[in-house]
DNA sequence: ACTAAAGTACACCGACTAGTGCAAAGAGTG
DNA sequence: CACTCTTTGCACTAGTCGGTGTACTTTAGT
């Protein structure tokens, strides 16, 4: 499963500091914006060794994106664990549950400013590339949250046909509503609108599949 | 209501042809790569004309973003008279109504190609001028779905409560389920996906809403 | 036909870019 | 120590870009 792990041929301490410098940039700039020269600065490595690492600039961006999206898959798969695993109040645990997840956002900036530009440059990205990155990333956490959903349904909490649309449908109502909001975190909403939001969207969730 | 029209010092049918190049080309290229020189090409005027019309890069796709956010907005609102102004079957109606709206997306190719441009450099465009497009495009596209939706109800169809959430609600199970999964249309998905997406985005709308 | 505004072609500037070549310094291993 | 791999700094290529200045031609109104 080893993501993009192209044969490095140089000190793994330098890779990682340019990965992490690469995706800082990257998210601020976006990829045409962001120059190679930026990227070595910020990692305080010379240009000469990213392309020491890295065959050109393409690599070294699809080889932060897949980083990146396995690192937050992880990291979502562990919020939904830790809020749906044992149900108490579904619709509190459900609201805690996309609360968090959205906090995911704010809490991985320079990835989610990433997947911004990933999606603006989703025309000029190769299809199987993209691909993969859709699979690393916002598929899995989807096929992820299924089987949760599929389980609090075998409870008779609610009643679900297609447990991955369900799962859609969830994530549409919370996450998804945020994030278009608030442009991935780069015009901030305050708080209390969020949870307004997340609120709502797990009303309309449970009107709509609660058995 | 004259969106971003400045004080043109030109002739109005150059002016329409710098625009609709540059949509198309900005739409293509995004912000960053698309060259002020490929928009003089695509429109068959001189690079001078450009900055004879625009005081520079930044005021022509401001200028380009509002112009389409308007055109887009008003199409979409004729998509709701046609299909909302009279219910015969409601479920039926809401697919027919989510399709069409879908369809608009690659019935505007260029302008929501600039859509994910913006969305992308959000971050990097300033503050009042993103709520300046924002109002004019999805925003109201959104207000002026509520009302339908609420006189729908009125009638007994539905149950509302807060008829702008509830607008909200049926655009991110349809329209923006399609969306991101195709990327705004840079990864063409086939019909009968969409149909598929959108019919269950409007079951599960009518199972929350449905009185 | 005269005038004034607008458009054009083109050279040009300064800044920036991805990527390479190379010689010298540094670091880890035997 | 010596040997090797890596990193470094820096100059360099070859190109692109936003934007301007200028001298010229076209267009529209009267």
């Amino acid at each position: 499963m080893a993501a993009g792990q192209s044969e490095s041929h140089g000190r793994p301490e330098k890779r990682r500091a340019i990965t992490r410098a690469a995706r800082k940039v990257f998210g601020r700039e976006g990829y045409t914006r962001a120059s190679v020269d930026a990227i070595a600065a910020e990692a305080g490595v010379s240009k000469r060794t990213i392309y020491n690492h890295f065959a050109d600039k393409e690599r070294l961006f699809l080889d932060v994106a897949l980083e990146g999206a396995n690192e937050v898959t992880a990291a979502i798969a562990q919020i939904m664990d830790r809020h749906l695993h044992k149900i108490v109040d579904l619709e509190q645990d459900l609201i805690d549950f996309s609360l968090d997840r959205v906090a995911a956002v704010t809490a991985f900036p320079d990835h989610f400013a990433l997947v911004r530009a990933i999606e603006a440059e989703a025309a000029r990205i190769p299809g199987p590339v993209l691909k993969a990155w859709v699979d690393a990333g916002p598929q899995t956490a989807h096929l992820r949250l299924a089987p949760h959903l599929r389980r609090i349904a075998d409870r008779g909490l609610l009643e679900i046909d297609d447990a991955e649309r369900a799962a859609a449908h969830l994530t549409l109502l919370t996450i998804t509503d945020v994030n278009q909001q608030s442009f991935y975190g780069a015009v901030p909403l305050p708080p209390s609108e969020i949870s307004k939001i997340v609120a709502a969207g797990v009303q309309t969730f449970l009107r709509a599949y609660r058995s």
